[in-house]
RNA sequence: UCCUCGAUAGCUCAAUCGGUAGAGCAACCGGCUGUUAACCGGUAGGUUGUAGGUUCGAGUCCUACUCGGGGAGCCA
């Protein structure tokens, strides 16, 4: 016979009830009596377990009743309605195989444990209800946000793990090398050669995607791309890692207005996505980690996200009345307090901010009539902060080299980014979405390394 | 990297003024005929994060380090 998956048991519950089933899984729980017992069987297909109930004619009676939580057993036996209240059917067993026992010292009970504890099993983990939700509803989203830009005729770009430029400007790099640590070879001037480096040039791990993403919106019009990024930077903060999921979209012929419309359907896109294919584990979320989830989320694909420009922000936080640690004034890039101020308190929902002083903001942002003001454009929504971060690209050859000039920035380094701007180049932007701050927004986990399998952070790279 | 708080049994925590280590859960043994964080009884389990120091005596006070939480910076 082969095995059913709890999934099915549950969408299709008519097929299965009263026939002669078999499940396999593992042993969440077990419940023994003197003559019969309980087992909580989970086989990874669905959230919730199945309740497997045995009695002594089974041959294996006294090995059943002293599984240790954890061990993979392979039930068969006829599906029953269920008379407790907990769950709607059960499984009778009529056998029960032990594919493999569970050694006693498993570190997984019964009970609550602390996400610091289970940071130190992180192989163990998505064993958890918790952490078996936020990584199924992980696996969901990706495919929801492929299946948003696919349907609406999205290229999927793979830019480039390794990149030879050092200079993409959002962070510090990992470096890439093959050199011999102990015998590094030096040219004249005692610098590191590394023409004899195995790309003969300096590489690095990519802290962005967004300059070939360009390149390539210029031929497709429309694309994105959905994959890691590394920063070096020494952030220790439940928002940052030092690799990351990015998803970067960028779109010929359109503006700012454009980036942010697409911002927000992208995430409502999403958002009802998981609200109608995850729905077991955001009701599980919202009872055991955080209250306001669902109300949250459902609530957002009927509401609009706001919209001010950054002087606009600077008003309201100077009008607010609220004594902030640090100044605000129109020039200083905003805190962490202003941003949350903005998003959770002013607002209460995710709010665009734009049109920020091109002093705090990257080169490649196209610069506004004023002079003195980019294209730029930051989401900010409650509990996370900034979520997504964009802006309509500089598109104007002059207008661009002359801010590189003026950022003391080497042209020859963008050759090739600032060939786009020669041949044919159209007005364009685009925008970096953190999948794991998303991903925080969508779990109500506050902590990054809790929505990353095996997360990377400073000192942390031990699995 | 800076500020701040913390580290005690496998896990979650307690230990009064500095006086010599305690509970629940897990494990193990036993009981229980519908449980669902099952329940009841028992057994075992400790170099109190590491290294120093003060003291007759340190889980408790001091110093350094390591790791972790929260806040900040950098950013997504």
């Amino acid at each position: 016979m082969t095995a059913s998956l709890i999934k099915d048991l549950h969408a299709r519950t008519e097929d299965f009830l009263n026939k002669e089933i078999q499940v396999n899984g593992w042993v969440r729980t077990v419940r023994p009596s003197r003559t019969f017992g309980f087992i909580e069987l989970n086989d990874g297909t669905f959230f919730s377990s199945l309740q497997v109930v045995y009695d002594e004619n089974l041959p294996n009676f006294q090995e059943v009743s002293r599984l240790v939580s954890g061990s993979a057993i392979r039930v068969a036996g006829v599906l029953v309605e269920s008379p407790g209240t907990k769950q709607p059917f059960e499984l009778k067993a009529e056998s029960i195989a032990v594919e493999e026992h569970c050694e006693p010292d498993y570190p997984l009970q019964k009970k609550r444990h602390t996400f610091e504890y289970l940071r130190t099993i992180a192989h163990l983990r998505p064993r958890t209800n918790t952490f078996s939700a936020v990584f199924r509803i992980r696996s969901a989203a990706a495919y929801a946000i492929h299946k948003f830009f696919q349907e609406r005729g999205f290229v999927h770009v793979h830019t480039p793990i390794v990149t030879g430029s050092d200079a993409e400007g959002a962070g510090q790099m990992f470096r890439v090398t093959t050199l011999d640590f102990d015998k590094i070879p030096r040219d004249e001037a005692k610098l590191v050669d590394f023409s004899r480096d195995f790309f003969g040039r300096e590489t690095s791990l990519t802290v962005s995607g967004q300059l070939e993403a360009e390149t390539y919106c210029m031929t497709f019009n429309k694309v994105y791309t959905f994959g890691p990024t590394f920063r070096a930077e020494n952030s220790n903060t439940p928002r940052h890692a030092a690799e990351f999921w990015m998803i970067e979209p960028e779109i010929a012929f359109a503006g700012l207005a454009e980036d942010m419309a697409l911002a927000e359907d992208m995430l409502k896109s999403v958002i009802n996505y998981i609200l109608k294919h995850a729905a077991e584990e955001l009701r599980f979320l919202n009872s055991f980690v955080d209250k306001t989830l669902l109300e949250r989320l459902e609530n957002i694909g009927g509401s609009d996200f706001g919209h001010i420009t950054y002087s606009e922000a600077v008003d309201i936080l100077k009008d607010s009345g609220r004594k902030f640690e640090y100044p605000v004034e129109w020039g200083l890039d905003l805190q962490a307090e202003h941003e949350r101020y903005l998003a959770e308190n002013h607002f209460g929902r995710p709010v665009f901010v734009t049109d920020y002083p091109k002093d705090i903001k990257a080169f490649y942002m196209r610069m506004n009539n004023d002079g003195r003001t980019v294209a730029a454009m930051g989401l900010l929504v409650p509990g996370v902060g900034e979520i997504i971060g964009g802006s309509q690209r500089e598109e104007r050859l002059d207008c661009l080299e002359k801010r590189m000039d003026q950022l003391g920035l080497n042209k020859e380094e963008y050759w090739w980014y600032l060939d786009i701007r020669k041949y044919g180049g159209a007005r364009h932007a685009g925008f970096g979405l953190g999948f794991e701050r998303l991903l925080m927004y969508l779990t109500g986990m506050s902590n990054i390394r809790d929505v990353i399998s095996f997360p990377r952070t400073p000192k942390n790279a031990g699995f």
